[in-house]
RNA sequence: GUGGAUGUAGCUCAGUUGGUUAGAGUACCGGAUUGUGGUUCCGAGGGUCGAGGGUUCGAAUCCCUUCUUCCACCCCA
Protein backbone atom coordinates (compact mmCIF):
# COMPACT_ATOMS: atom_id res chain seq x y z
CA UNK A 1 0.00 0.00 0.00
CA UNK A 2 0.97 3.34 -0.54
CA UNK A 3 1.03 5.82 2.03
CA UNK A 4 -0.49 9.05 1.55
CA UNK A 5 -2.45 11.86 3.29
CA UNK A 6 -6.30 13.03 3.08
CA UNK A 7 -6.74 15.57 0.24
CA UNK A 8 -6.10 19.09 1.76
CA UNK A 9 -3.97 18.40 4.37
CA UNK A 10 -0.22 18.56 5.06
CA UNK A 11 2.83 17.38 7.04
CA UNK A 12 5.10 20.03 8.05
CA UNK A 13 8.62 18.86 8.36
CA UNK A 14 10.70 19.64 11.35
CA UNK A 15 12.31 22.71 8.87
CA UNK A 16 9.15 24.13 8.26
CA UNK A 17 7.74 23.51 11.77
CA UNK A 18 11.08 26.17 12.84
CA UNK A 19 9.82 28.70 10.51
CA UNK A 20 5.96 28.04 11.44
CA UNK A 21 6.79 28.67 14.91
CA UNK A 22 8.89 31.43 14.42
CA UNK A 23 5.25 32.69 13.77
CA UNK A 24 3.02 31.75 16.07
CA UNK A 25 5.67 32.80 18.94
CA UNK A 26 6.14 36.06 17.46
CA UNK A 27 2.41 36.51 17.15
CA UNK A 28 1.43 35.13 20.53
CA UNK A 29 3.92 37.47 22.13
CA UNK A 30 2.40 40.39 20.96
CA UNK A 31 -1.25 39.08 22.04
CA UNK A 32 0.58 38.65 25.45
CA UNK A 33 1.49 42.00 25.69
CA UNK A 34 -1.91 43.20 25.29
CA UNK A 35 -3.06 41.47 27.80
CA UNK A 36 -4.78 38.49 26.06
CA UNK A 37 -4.79 34.59 27.51
CA UNK A 38 -4.88 31.97 25.70
CA UNK A 39 -8.24 29.75 25.35
CA UNK A 40 -8.51 26.20 23.27
CA UNK A 41 -11.19 24.22 22.31
CA UNK A 42 -12.19 20.80 20.68
CA UNK A 43 -11.32 19.93 17.33
CA UNK A 44 -14.80 18.64 17.15
CA UNK A 45 -18.03 20.48 18.14
CA UNK A 46 -21.51 19.06 18.33
CA UNK A 47 -23.21 19.77 14.81
CA UNK A 48 -26.02 21.64 16.71
CA UNK A 49 -23.17 23.79 17.15
CA UNK A 50 -21.96 24.02 14.17
CA UNK A 51 -24.96 24.31 11.48
CA UNK A 52 -26.53 26.88 10.28
CA UNK A 53 -23.50 29.93 11.54
CA UNK A 54 -22.44 30.14 8.63
CA UNK A 55 -24.76 30.20 5.80
CA UNK A 56 -26.15 27.77 3.42
CA UNK A 57 -22.70 27.39 1.98
CA UNK A 58 -20.42 27.24 5.04
CA UNK A 59 -23.17 24.15 6.21
CA UNK A 60 -21.80 22.03 3.20
CA UNK A 61 -17.97 22.72 3.46
CA UNK A 62 -18.50 21.49 7.43
CA UNK A 63 -16.70 18.13 8.03
CA UNK A 64 -19.11 16.05 9.87
CA UNK A 65 -17.75 12.67 11.61
CA UNK A 66 -19.86 9.39 11.81
CA UNK A 67 -21.05 8.15 14.88
CA UNK A 68 -19.55 5.67 16.96
CA UNK A 69 -20.44 2.04 16.79
CA UNK A 70 -23.60 0.61 14.94
CA UNK A 71 -24.13 4.47 13.35
CA UNK A 72 -26.90 2.80 11.11
CA UNK A 73 -29.77 1.02 13.97
CA UNK A 74 -31.07 4.82 14.59
CA UNK A 75 -32.00 5.59 10.72
CA UNK A 76 -34.37 4.25 9.49
CA UNK A 77 -35.51 3.76 6.01
CA UNK A 78 -37.16 6.34 5.24
CA UNK A 79 -33.80 8.33 6.00
CA UNK A 80 -32.33 6.55 3.66
CA UNK A 81 -34.69 8.42 0.74
CA UNK A 82 -32.21 11.54 1.38
CA UNK A 83 -28.65 12.33 2.88
CA UNK A 84 -29.50 15.55 4.70
CA UNK A 85 -32.17 12.97 6.47
CA UNK A 86 -29.27 9.84 6.80
CA UNK A 87 -27.20 13.05 8.33
CA UNK A 88 -28.99 13.91 10.95
CA UNK A 89 -29.08 10.39 11.96
CA UNK A 90 -25.64 9.29 11.83
CA UNK A 91 -23.30 12.14 12.78
CA UNK A 92 -23.87 14.35 15.41
CA UNK A 93 -20.41 16.06 15.85
CA UNK A 94 -18.54 17.32 12.99
CA UNK A 95 -14.80 19.25 12.94
CA UNK A 96 -14.48 23.17 13.97
CA UNK A 97 -14.88 25.37 10.74
CA UNK A 98 -13.29 28.45 12.69
CA UNK A 99 -12.70 29.54 15.86
CA UNK A 100 -15.08 32.38 16.62
CA UNK A 101 -18.12 30.15 16.66
CA UNK A 102 -16.34 28.18 19.20
CA UNK A 103 -15.44 30.65 21.06
CA UNK A 104 -18.74 32.23 21.05
CA UNK A 105 -20.10 29.08 22.56
CA UNK A 106 -17.34 28.48 25.21
CA UNK A 107 -18.63 32.48 26.39
CA UNK A 108 -21.77 31.45 26.85
CA UNK A 109 -21.20 28.41 28.16
CA UNK A 110 -19.33 29.83 31.22
CA UNK A 111 -20.55 33.30 31.59
CA UNK A 112 -21.40 33.30 34.98
CA UNK A 113 -16.98 32.34 35.53
CA UNK A 114 -16.01 34.32 32.69
CA UNK A 115 -14.09 38.01 34.25
CA UNK A 116 -15.13 40.52 31.38
CA UNK A 117 -14.19 42.03 29.60
CA UNK A 118 -12.60 38.68 28.24
CA UNK A 119 -9.51 38.33 26.37
CA UNK A 120 -8.85 35.55 24.55
CA UNK A 121 -6.12 34.78 21.71
CA UNK A 122 -6.46 31.14 20.19
CA UNK A 123 -4.35 29.29 17.74
CA UNK A 124 -5.69 26.31 16.45
CA UNK A 125 -6.28 24.18 13.12
CA UNK A 126 -9.80 24.48 11.69
CA UNK A 127 -11.34 22.57 8.74
CA UNK A 128 -13.29 23.00 5.64
CA UNK A 129 -14.80 20.66 2.97
CA UNK A 130 -13.31 22.87 0.31
CA UNK A 131 -11.77 22.01 -2.67
CA UNK A 132 -7.99 22.59 -2.31
CA UNK A 133 -6.06 25.19 -4.32
CA UNK A 134 -3.20 27.14 -4.15
CA UNK A 135 -3.04 28.67 -0.60
CA UNK A 136 -6.60 27.02 0.07
CA UNK A 137 -6.16 23.88 2.20
CA UNK A 138 -8.78 21.38 4.01
CA UNK A 139 -7.06 22.04 7.11
CA UNK A 140 -4.97 25.26 8.18
CA UNK A 141 -4.33 27.28 11.21
CA UNK A 142 -6.26 30.25 12.56
CA UNK A 143 -4.46 32.69 14.96
CA UNK A 144 -7.82 34.33 16.64
CA UNK A 145 -8.04 37.08 18.74
CA UNK A 146 -10.75 38.82 20.34
CA UNK A 147 -11.88 40.81 23.18
CA UNK A 148 -16.00 40.30 24.15
CA UNK A 149 -17.97 42.06 26.32
CA UNK A 150 -16.77 45.45 25.88
CA UNK A 151 -18.61 47.78 22.99
CA UNK A 152 -15.28 50.44 23.54
CA UNK A 153 -13.50 51.77 20.10
CA UNK A 154 -10.27 51.50 22.36
CA UNK A 155 -10.60 47.90 21.28
CA UNK A 156 -10.33 48.58 17.85
CA UNK A 157 -7.56 50.83 18.13
CA UNK A 158 -5.44 48.28 20.51
CA UNK A 159 -6.34 45.35 17.66
CA UNK A 160 -4.55 47.86 15.41
CA UNK A 161 -1.76 48.39 17.80
CA UNK A 162 -1.54 44.64 17.79
CA UNK A 163 -1.13 44.69 13.65
CA UNK A 164 1.45 46.94 14.03
CA UNK A 165 3.61 45.22 16.37
CA UNK A 166 3.24 41.62 14.57
CA UNK A 167 3.98 43.15 11.43
CA UNK A 168 6.67 44.78 12.49
CA UNK A 169 8.18 41.80 14.09
CA UNK A 170 7.81 39.79 11.33
CA UNK A 171 9.43 42.44 8.89
CA UNK A 172 6.47 42.48 6.76
CA UNK A 173 5.37 45.75 5.43
CA UNK A 174 1.50 46.44 5.08
CA UNK A 175 -1.57 48.43 4.20
CA UNK A 176 -4.31 48.25 6.74
CA UNK A 177 -7.96 49.18 5.69
CA UNK A 178 -10.99 49.86 7.58
CA UNK A 179 -14.44 50.04 6.96
CA UNK A 180 -17.61 50.29 9.22
CA UNK A 181 -20.55 47.70 8.26
CA UNK A 182 -23.03 50.90 9.62
CA UNK A 183 -21.74 52.88 6.86
CA UNK A 184 -22.61 49.91 4.48
CA UNK A 185 -25.57 49.81 5.60
CA UNK A 186 -26.17 53.42 5.24
CA UNK A 187 -25.26 53.29 1.87
CA UNK A 188 -27.16 50.59 1.39
CA UNK A 189 -30.83 52.22 2.49
CA UNK A 190 -29.33 55.74 1.03
CA UNK A 191 -30.06 53.96 -2.74
CA UNK A 192 -33.01 52.03 -1.66
CA UNK A 193 -32.10 48.62 -1.04
CA UNK A 194 -31.31 48.39 2.44
CA UNK A 195 -33.11 44.66 2.43
CA UNK A 196 -30.15 43.79 -0.43
CA UNK A 197 -27.44 44.36 2.21
CA UNK A 198 -25.36 41.36 1.82
CA UNK A 199 -25.29 40.77 -1.58
CA UNK A 200 -24.63 44.41 -2.24
CA UNK A 201 -21.45 43.96 0.11
CA UNK A 202 -20.50 40.75 -1.56
CA UNK A 203 -20.40 42.40 -4.56
CA UNK A 204 -18.58 45.15 -4.03
CA UNK A 205 -16.13 43.56 -1.47
CA UNK A 206 -14.82 41.68 -5.38
CA UNK A 207 -14.05 45.34 -6.50
CA UNK A 208 -10.43 45.15 -6.47
CA UNK A 209 -9.80 41.80 -7.26
CA UNK A 210 -12.57 41.81 -10.42
CA UNK A 211 -12.98 45.97 -11.21
CA UNK A 212 -15.74 48.59 -11.27
CA UNK A 213 -17.81 46.80 -14.13
CA UNK A 214 -17.70 43.44 -12.74
CA UNK A 215 -19.32 44.77 -9.68
CA UNK A 216 -21.80 46.37 -11.40
CA UNK A 217 -23.10 44.08 -13.60
CA UNK A 218 -23.07 41.38 -10.15
CA UNK A 219 -25.15 43.80 -8.68
CA UNK A 220 -27.50 43.85 -11.15
CA UNK A 221 -27.69 40.47 -11.56
CA UNK A 222 -28.93 40.41 -8.18
CA UNK A 223 -31.94 43.07 -8.96
CA UNK A 224 -30.30 46.27 -7.68
CA UNK A 225 -31.92 48.67 -10.28
CA UNK A 226 -29.04 50.94 -12.63
CA UNK A 227 -30.92 53.77 -10.71
CA UNK A 228 -29.60 52.40 -7.44
CA UNK A 229 -26.30 51.70 -8.98
CA UNK A 230 -25.67 54.90 -10.24
CA UNK A 231 -26.18 56.81 -7.09
CA UNK A 232 -23.62 54.02 -5.68
CA UNK A 233 -21.28 54.55 -8.05
CA UNK A 234 -19.61 57.99 -6.76
CA UNK A 235 -19.42 56.56 -3.18
CA UNK A 236 -17.00 53.50 -4.15
CA UNK A 237 -14.92 55.45 -6.54
CA UNK A 238 -14.62 58.73 -3.74
CA UNK A 239 -11.47 59.38 -3.64
CA UNK A 240 -9.05 61.90 -1.06
CA UNK A 241 -7.86 61.04 2.46
CA UNK A 242 -9.26 59.55 5.13
CA UNK A 243 -11.11 62.49 6.00
CA UNK A 244 -11.71 64.16 2.80
CA UNK A 245 -13.80 60.88 2.24
CA UNK A 246 -15.37 61.03 5.28
CA UNK A 247 -16.39 64.82 5.48
CA UNK A 248 -17.82 63.71 1.65
CA UNK A 249 -20.31 60.73 3.20
CA UNK A 250 -21.54 63.07 6.09
CA UNK A 251 -23.28 64.78 3.62
CA UNK A 252 -24.30 62.01 1.74
CA UNK A 253 -25.49 59.99 4.43
CA UNK A 254 -27.02 62.96 5.97
CA UNK A 255 -30.30 60.94 6.50
CA UNK A 256 -29.19 57.58 8.10
CA UNK A 257 -28.68 57.41 11.59
CA UNK A 258 -27.04 54.55 10.78
CA UNK A 259 -24.85 55.45 8.58
CA UNK A 260 -23.79 58.61 10.58
CA UNK A 261 -23.14 56.44 13.45
CA UNK A 262 -20.43 54.14 11.39
CA UNK A 263 -18.73 57.17 10.50
CA UNK A 264 -18.47 58.39 13.87
CA UNK A 265 -17.40 55.24 14.81
CA UNK A 266 -14.45 55.43 11.98
CA UNK A 267 -13.71 58.62 13.37
CA UNK A 268 -12.84 57.91 16.88
CA UNK A 269 -10.69 54.96 15.53
CA UNK A 270 -8.70 57.36 13.47
CA UNK A 271 -8.29 59.74 16.09
CA UNK A 272 -7.55 57.39 18.84
CA UNK A 273 -4.94 55.62 16.47
CA UNK A 274 -3.12 59.08 15.54
CA UNK A 275 -2.41 59.97 19.40
CA UNK A 276 -0.44 57.25 19.35
CA UNK A 277 0.75 57.25 16.24
CA UNK A 278 4.71 56.72 15.49
CA UNK A 279 6.51 57.08 11.99
CA UNK A 280 6.45 53.08 12.06
CA UNK A 281 3.13 52.70 12.49
CA UNK A 282 1.93 51.77 9.01
CA UNK A 283 -0.99 54.06 6.86
CA UNK A 284 -4.73 53.21 7.93
CA UNK A 285 -7.16 53.75 5.02
CA UNK A 286 -10.92 53.98 5.00
CA UNK A 287 -12.02 51.77 1.94
CA UNK A 288 -15.32 51.68 1.31
CA UNK A 289 -15.39 48.64 -0.71
CA UNK A 290 -13.76 46.52 2.06
CA UNK A 291 -17.07 44.97 3.09
CA UNK A 292 -15.95 40.96 4.25
CA UNK A 293 -18.34 38.15 3.51
CA UNK A 294 -18.76 37.48 7.28
CA UNK A 295 -22.21 38.50 7.80
CA UNK A 296 -22.32 38.57 11.21
CA UNK A 297 -19.94 41.91 11.82
CA UNK A 298 -21.80 44.81 12.69
CA UNK A 299 -19.39 47.87 13.04
CA UNK A 300 -15.47 48.11 12.52
CA UNK A 301 -14.15 45.66 9.73
CA UNK A 302 -10.14 45.55 9.57
CA UNK A 303 -8.26 44.17 7.01
CA UNK A 304 -4.40 44.21 5.84
CA UNK A 305 -2.91 43.69 3.05
CA UNK A 306 0.87 43.26 2.40
CA UNK A 307 2.17 46.23 0.54
CA UNK A 308 4.90 43.99 -1.29
CA UNK A 309 3.53 40.79 -2.63
CA UNK A 310 0.09 40.67 -4.28
CA UNK A 311 -1.47 37.64 -1.78
CA UNK A 312 -4.88 38.86 -0.74
CA UNK A 313 -5.40 39.41 2.83
CA UNK A 314 -3.13 38.09 5.40
CA UNK A 315 -5.21 39.19 8.85
CA UNK A 316 -8.62 40.38 8.93
CA UNK A 317 -11.50 40.78 11.43
CA UNK A 318 -14.37 43.33 12.97
CA UNK A 319 -16.51 43.53 15.43
CA UNK A 320 -19.78 41.23 16.47
CA UNK A 321 -22.27 42.44 18.36
CA UNK A 322 -24.77 39.55 18.16
CA UNK A 323 -22.66 36.38 18.25
CA UNK A 324 -23.28 35.02 21.29
CA UNK A 325 -27.04 35.72 21.16
CA UNK A 326 -27.22 32.18 18.73
CA UNK A 327 -26.53 30.80 21.97
CA UNK A 328 -28.86 32.14 23.84
CA UNK A 329 -26.59 35.50 25.06
CA UNK A 330 -27.61 38.98 23.77
CA UNK A 331 -26.28 42.27 24.23
CA UNK A 332 -22.37 40.66 24.65
CA UNK A 333 -20.60 43.26 21.73
CA UNK A 334 -16.92 41.89 20.98
CA UNK A 335 -14.81 42.17 18.37
CA UNK A 336 -11.49 40.46 16.84
CA UNK A 337 -9.14 39.83 14.25
CA UNK A 338 -7.65 36.48 12.71
CA UNK A 339 -3.99 36.52 11.86
CA UNK A 340 -3.81 33.74 8.55
CA UNK A 341 -0.84 31.68 9.57
CA UNK A 342 -0.45 29.65 6.11
CA UNK A 343 -0.66 33.07 4.03
CA UNK A 344 1.71 34.68 6.30
CA UNK A 345 4.30 31.88 5.74
CA UNK A 346 3.73 32.27 2.08
CA UNK A 347 4.68 36.27 2.09
CA UNK A 348 7.54 35.60 4.49
CA UNK A 349 8.95 32.88 2.17
CA UNK A 350 8.72 34.74 -1.15
CA UNK A 351 9.91 37.65 0.93
CA UNK A 352 13.18 35.46 2.63
CA UNK A 353 12.32 36.92 5.87
CA UNK A 354 12.82 34.36 8.32
CA UNK A 355 15.77 34.55 10.61
CA UNK A 356 18.57 32.19 10.28
CA UNK A 357 19.56 31.92 13.76
CA UNK A 358 16.75 31.62 15.82
CA UNK A 359 17.64 29.36 18.49
CA UNK A 360 16.11 26.67 17.15
CA UNK A 361 18.64 24.24 15.54
CA UNK A 362 21.34 22.28 16.59
CA UNK A 363 24.67 24.76 17.34
CA UNK A 364 27.01 22.03 17.98
CA UNK A 365 27.64 18.45 17.07
CA UNK A 366 30.27 16.11 19.06
CA UNK A 367 31.56 13.23 17.06
CA UNK A 368 31.53 9.86 18.51
CA UNK A 369 34.73 8.29 18.46
CA UNK A 370 34.43 5.33 20.68
CA UNK A 371 33.22 4.29 24.37
CA UNK A 372 36.31 6.54 26.08
CA UNK A 373 35.88 8.99 24.03
CA UNK A 374 32.29 9.65 25.00
CA UNK A 375 32.46 9.08 28.69
CA UNK A 376 35.48 12.15 28.37
CA UNK A 377 33.15 14.56 26.16
CA UNK A 378 29.86 13.97 28.16
CA UNK A 379 30.28 16.48 31.10
CA UNK A 380 31.69 19.16 28.26
CA UNK A 381 28.45 18.06 26.65
CA UNK A 382 26.13 18.26 29.64
CA UNK A 383 27.49 21.59 30.41
CA UNK A 384 27.04 23.06 27.43
CA UNK A 385 23.40 22.30 27.39
CA UNK A 386 23.08 23.46 31.24
CA UNK A 387 24.82 26.81 29.87
CA UNK A 388 21.22 27.08 26.62
CA UNK A 389 23.66 26.12 23.98
CA UNK A 390 21.52 23.08 21.90
CA UNK A 391 24.49 20.15 21.47
CA UNK A 392 24.16 17.11 19.89
CA UNK A 393 26.53 13.53 20.81
CA UNK A 394 26.13 11.93 17.64
CA UNK A 395 24.81 8.55 18.88
CA UNK A 396 26.89 5.69 16.79
CA UNK A 397 30.78 5.22 16.19
CA UNK A 398 30.22 5.97 12.73
CA UNK A 399 32.26 6.51 10.33
CA UNK A 400 33.80 10.13 10.63
CA UNK A 401 33.26 10.96 7.26
CA UNK A 402 29.16 9.64 8.07
CA UNK A 403 29.47 12.12 11.13
CA UNK A 404 30.91 15.10 9.21
CA UNK A 405 28.24 14.33 6.68
CA UNK A 406 25.28 14.39 9.14
CA UNK A 407 26.68 17.73 10.83
CA UNK A 408 27.19 19.30 7.21
CA UNK A 409 23.55 18.24 6.20
CA UNK A 410 21.87 19.06 9.47
CA UNK A 411 23.61 22.82 8.97
CA UNK A 412 25.24 22.71 12.22
CA UNK A 413 27.79 25.72 12.47
CA UNK A 414 30.16 23.66 14.82
CA UNK A 415 31.68 20.20 15.72
CA UNK A 416 33.62 19.11 18.43
CA UNK A 417 36.07 16.18 17.87
CA UNK A 418 37.43 14.92 20.65
CA UNK A 419 39.59 11.51 19.74
CA UNK A 420 43.06 9.73 21.50
CA UNK A 421 45.03 12.89 20.06
CA UNK A 422 43.03 15.14 22.02
CA UNK A 423 41.86 13.18 25.11
CA UNK A 424 45.43 12.69 26.13
CA UNK A 425 46.24 16.19 26.20
CA UNK A 426 42.98 17.09 28.03
CA UNK A 427 41.90 19.28 24.63
CA UNK A 428 39.42 19.07 22.03
CA UNK A 429 39.28 20.53 18.32
CA UNK A 430 36.63 22.78 17.14
CA UNK A 431 35.76 22.79 13.46
CA UNK A 432 34.06 25.66 12.22
CA UNK A 433 31.73 24.02 9.27
CA UNK A 434 31.01 27.28 7.68
CA UNK A 435 34.67 28.72 6.96
CA UNK A 436 36.30 25.00 7.75
CA UNK A 437 39.19 26.48 10.20
CA UNK A 438 39.78 24.15 13.14
CA UNK A 439 41.32 25.47 16.43
CA UNK A 440 42.58 22.87 19.46
CA UNK A 441 41.33 24.33 22.65
CA UNK A 442 40.84 22.55 26.25
CA UNK A 443 37.75 20.39 26.85
CA UNK A 444 36.72 23.18 29.85
CA UNK A 445 37.18 26.29 28.14
CA UNK A 446 34.61 25.42 25.40
CA UNK A 447 33.02 28.59 24.69
CA UNK A 448 30.26 28.62 21.32
C1' G B 1 -20.74 22.00 -6.17
C1' U B 2 -19.34 23.62 -11.85
C1' G B 3 -15.58 23.83 -15.79
C1' G B 4 -10.38 22.87 -17.55
C1' A B 5 -5.48 20.71 -17.17
C1' U B 6 -2.18 17.03 -14.82
C1' G B 7 0.20 12.25 -13.11
C1' U B 8 6.80 8.20 -15.85
C1' A B 9 12.84 6.66 -10.24
C1' G B 10 12.82 10.11 -3.56
C1' C B 11 12.76 15.09 -6.68
C1' U B 12 12.72 17.75 -11.74
C1' C B 13 11.56 15.87 -16.32
C1' A B 14 12.65 13.13 -21.58
C1' G B 15 10.26 8.99 -24.03
C1' U B 16 9.28 9.50 -32.05
C1' U B 17 2.97 7.23 -36.27
C1' G B 18 1.55 2.05 -30.63
C1' G B 19 7.03 -2.05 -31.43
C1' U B 20 12.82 -5.63 -28.30
C1' U B 21 15.24 -5.09 -21.65
C1' A B 22 11.40 2.66 -20.17
C1' G B 23 15.96 6.90 -20.06
C1' A B 24 18.62 11.63 -18.25
C1' G B 25 19.86 15.13 -14.49
C1' U B 26 19.69 15.40 -9.40
C1' A B 27 19.22 12.99 -4.68
C1' C B 28 20.37 8.41 -2.05
C1' C B 29 24.02 4.19 -0.99
C1' G B 30 29.14 2.26 -1.61
C1' G B 31 34.24 3.27 -3.07
C1' A B 32 38.59 6.64 -4.36
C1' U B 33 39.95 8.97 1.29
C1' U B 34 40.76 3.49 8.21
C1' G B 35 40.79 11.38 11.84
C1' U B 36 37.66 15.60 8.45
C1' G B 37 31.72 17.60 5.53
C1' G B 38 30.40 20.96 1.51
C1' U B 39 33.88 20.47 -4.68
C1' U B 40 35.64 16.21 -7.97
C1' C B 41 36.00 11.05 -10.02
C1' C B 42 34.23 5.78 -10.24
C1' G B 43 30.40 2.19 -9.22
C1' A B 44 25.71 0.15 -7.58
C1' G B 45 20.63 0.12 -6.31
C1' G B 46 16.05 2.21 -7.26
C1' G B 47 9.82 1.89 -11.67
C1' U B 48 2.99 -2.64 -11.49
C1' C B 49 4.74 4.36 -16.26
C1' G B 50 -1.31 7.18 -10.34
C1' A B 51 -5.12 2.97 -9.95
C1' G B 52 -8.80 -0.23 -12.40
C1' G B 53 -10.94 -1.85 -16.90
C1' G B 54 -11.01 -1.94 -22.44
C1' U B 55 -8.94 -1.95 -27.78
C1' U B 56 -4.55 -4.56 -29.98
C1' C B 57 -0.27 -9.83 -31.99
C1' G B 58 1.88 -5.89 -28.89
C1' A B 59 0.04 0.00 -24.63
C1' A B 60 3.94 4.75 -20.77
C1' U B 61 1.64 5.99 -25.72
C1' C B 62 -5.33 5.01 -27.97
C1' C B 63 -10.51 4.69 -25.29
C1' C B 64 -13.58 4.52 -20.60
C1' U B 65 -13.92 4.90 -15.22
C1' U B 66 -11.74 6.51 -10.76
C1' C B 67 -8.17 8.94 -7.58
C1' U B 68 -4.30 12.81 -6.96
C1' U B 69 -2.30 17.51 -7.70
C1' C B 70 -2.88 22.21 -10.07
C1' C B 71 -5.90 26.36 -12.44
C1' A B 72 -10.53 29.21 -13.02
C1' C B 73 -15.59 29.88 -10.88
C1' C B 74 -18.61 29.67 -6.14
C1' C B 75 -16.93 30.77 -1.48
C1' C B 76 -13.04 31.82 1.61
C1' A B 77 -7.97 32.13 5.29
Amino acid sequence: MKPSIPKGTRDFSPELMVKRNFIFETIKSVFKLYGYMPLETPAMENLSTLLGKYGDEGDKLLFKILNSGDFLSSANSEDMTSSSKLTNKISEKGLRYDLTVPFARYVVMNRNDIVFPFKRYQMQPVWRADRPQKGRYREFYQCDVDVIGTKSLLNETELLFMINDVFKLLGINVIIKINNRKILSGIASYIGFEDKLVDITVAIDKMEKVGFDNVVSELLGKGITQEAVDKLSPILTLSGSNTEKLDKLKMILKNSTEGLAGIEEVETILRYYSVASASSFSSLELDLTLARGLNYYTGAIIEVKAADVAIGSICGGGRYDNLTSIFGLPDVSGVGISFGAERIFDVMTELKLFPNDNNQTTRVLFLNLGEKEVAYCMPAVQKLRHDGVNVELYPDCAKFKKQMDYANKREIPFVVIAGAEEVAQSKVAIKNMINGEQTLIDIDKINL
